[in-house]
DNA sequence: TAAAATCTGTTGAAATTTCAACAAAACGGA
DNA sequence: TCCGTTTTGTTGAAATTTCAACAGATTTTA
């Protein structure tokens, strides 16, 4: 495991944990290290979830099929990330999401009972282990609160001005700099580009914001 | 705290643990209750996130103003149920909800903290209320994923198909009943009340479902 | 049981969003 | 700097959603 180090120790699930005691506590946890070529299946939708993944290198991605057949991307994962630890530790009998190997990668597979129930070792480090886990866990949901905010609102105008003002909050300041393109942006929004650009100009020729491509000033 | 104890059984964060081991813990964790009149502030938007709630009587709302002043209400905490326990474990900077007693109200406040951070004590219930703490988190993911996954549709029929296939997943029929009327189905699903019926009844003309008020079938 | 209140489906007009297509602008090599 | 690519704004038509209003069905309550 030890050439796994680099990887993991920049892994929030490892956080403020020294490696001498990363090493051992993988050993305890049954931690295990599996190869998937480009495409294979790392976990499929519909099964229990049983296990937390890491990308050890490579990439993986979240995907999801609807009932037209339709798959969708909700999101990549990149290496030092974990993945399915929501299902895992909620112990759901389905999960709703397949995760597919992005290209050739390494996952490390972890199961999620022996982080839940502390080891016979009392291992001080588990402590640890499962105050990141919860953090992980709580982010995750205050991350999702945001997004359903925004998306819940009817407009686009709405759900434009609702992203730029939780922006403004979280710098702490009334310019930004946001992190999408407009084609990401819509995305995000969960609108249609052409109309959050109509959008955008309207909200600029009213005065109610500034904006040059990613930069934007709440009037 | 004794007189509270028949409420604080039926919460979800003392699953699993003996009347005798909650009394000792409540007060470790320095658990202090506390009484609000209808309509005052339990928890204010802006404020760092510390304590997590319990609900020991009366009831509460969770709201949210909008840039326009609109408040809308994001749901109702009854006896017995948690909140905030997302926020306080993320420990963020600035709560984006506030919560209001719905009616004349007791609330316990558990400052976040004393639960993450085992005492001193060692005591062994602790590990216990860390795991449940955790599922609730998971559970909640869970639940927010679905919202997402329902509301990212663009169409009316795309969201209800996706909330009624969900439903049939979960009840592992096709047939199945909904606990939602009409008007509350369209505030779940984000969209107009009249639209909804009409695609329902597009839907059923179409032969792709059954319905008679909250009764589904899938074809 | 009658009356009142609530829930549901329907409708048409207005507003908004989506879609496809194109042009201008910005960007990134060679 | 020039050329090809990507990003962005614009536009008009089609599709969809919202809104307001109403009527029939159902439920509640007095």
């Amino acid at each position: 495991m030890k050439k796994y180090l680099n990887v993991l120790r920049k892994c929030p699930l490892f956080e403020q944990i020294e490696d001498d005691d990363l090493l051992k506590m993988l050993k305890c946890l049954g931690a295990k290290v599996e190869f998937f070529d480009k495409k294979y299946t790392i976990i499929a939708e519909g099964n229990r979830a049983k296990y937390i993944g890491i990308v050890l290198s490579g990439s993986a991605q979240i995907i999801q099929i609807d009932y037209y057949g339709n798959r969708s991307i909700l999101g990549g994962i990149e290496k030092s990330q974990i993945f399915a630890e929501a299902f895992a530790c909620a112990d759901v009998e389905s999960i709703p999401v397949t995760v597919i190997a992005n290209e050739p990668c390494e996952i490390m597979l972890i199961d999620c009972a022996h982080i839940l129930h502390t080891c016979s070792n009392h291992c001080f480090f588990h402590q640890q282990l499962i105050f990141n886990l919860m953090k992980d866990l709580a982010k995750k949901i205050v991350v999702f609160h945001q997004k359903i905010d925004i998306i819940s609102k009817r407009s686009t105008r709405e759900k434009l001005m609702t992203y730029l003002l939780m922006m403004s909050k979280k710098m702490n300041s009334n310019t930004f700099d946001i992190p999408f393109n407009r084609q990401e942006l819509a995305d995000y929004l969960e609108v249609e580009r052409s109309g959050l650009s109509v959008e955008i100009g309207k909200l600029k020729k009213e005065g109610i914001i500034k904006n040059d491509k990613k930069h934007f000033t709440l009037m």
